[in-house]
DNA sequence: GTAGTTCGAGAATATTCTTCGGTCTCGATG
DNA sequence: CATCGAGACCGAAGAATATTCTCGAACTAC
């Protein structure tokens, strides 16, 4: 379990606004010298702080105009196939993310389709043909949008 | 609404997932001259298909150990309220994404705490005191995982 | 004190970025 | 059928950046 100081979380705060900004502004903005900032960073890496560095998309762009949250209610819930209907969810092209819940929802899945049609047949082919499924509830996304971590 | 070649999707879906890749590798992979591959992605962010990017962090690592979506059912739904409440979820520092829906509904909210003392306070203070909030009903995460867009 | 440890600075090297012509293809046009 | 222009790509070179390495300061424990 690390320890973060100060110059971690800034440096964490900084990186989650935009993960592209280079080593040496990076470091400008932490008060450190660039070869102390990069060993942080790495080291931030190493210790899995930072799980990876993301590209966000515009959904729009990729013909991608219709979003859903689909409920999804299993039928049985030995941990068999739990795990089975979670990789099946999060393997679908449509999927951005996949919350497995507590509560009367198992999985609540988001996911990006192009249109109505594409959805209608996605919740038919991916998600109530398959046997551990109970009962689904779809909702309609008007708007999403993320946030960062806080980190001090 | 730009026209995505095979090759700007391959850039997408390298940069999908690994927003640090060197242009000289991002290059490489699609097989093109690093500058011709700069000018590519210059224009994707441009156009508004790269919305920005995003370091993904680990919020075991911050201390943020449970995690809930919280769906709000607001009691006024004239558009005044909306945008305001809107505003006030996504500027939680707690908040991870905020989902806008249509249905019974009104919005979800993933957020991440210290502790269930910690989500108790934020339901309460952030959540059902606010005027515009008819209802909440809180689900515990147990996991979470975000997918790449399908870029082809 | 002193040895060990951690952390950052600075220099040197390796790598990458970025710009700037130049070339090629392709389609339209005279 | 030749010419022209637009668009896309490539390659080279200077500028900027990343990365490695070594050194020194501050701190700890004994």
């Amino acid at each position: 379990m690390p320890t973060l100081d100060r110059i971690d979380r800034a440096l964490l705060g900084l990186l989650q606004k935009d993960a592209r900004m280079s080593n040496k502004e990076l470091a400008a903005s932490v008060g450190l010298a660039p070869s102390s900032c990069l060993a942080r960073v790495r080291r931030l890496e190493a210790e899995g702080v930072i799980t990876g560095y993301r590209t966000e998309l515009a959904p729009r762009s990729l013909g991608l105009d219709l979003q859903a949250l689909i409920a999804v209610q299993l039928r049985l819930h030995v941990g068999e196939a739990f795990n089975s209907i979670g990789d099946h969810l999060r393997s679908l092209p449509e999927t951005v993310a996949v919350y497995c819940l507590g509560g009367a929802t198992d999985f609540l899945v988001h996911v990006a389709c192009r249109d109505t049609e594409h959805l209608r047949v996605l919740t038919i082919r991916s998600f109530t043909s398959r046997p551990e499924v109970s009962r689904i509830e779809t909702s309609l996304v008007f708007s999403f949008s993320r946030s960062n971590l806080a980190v001090e």
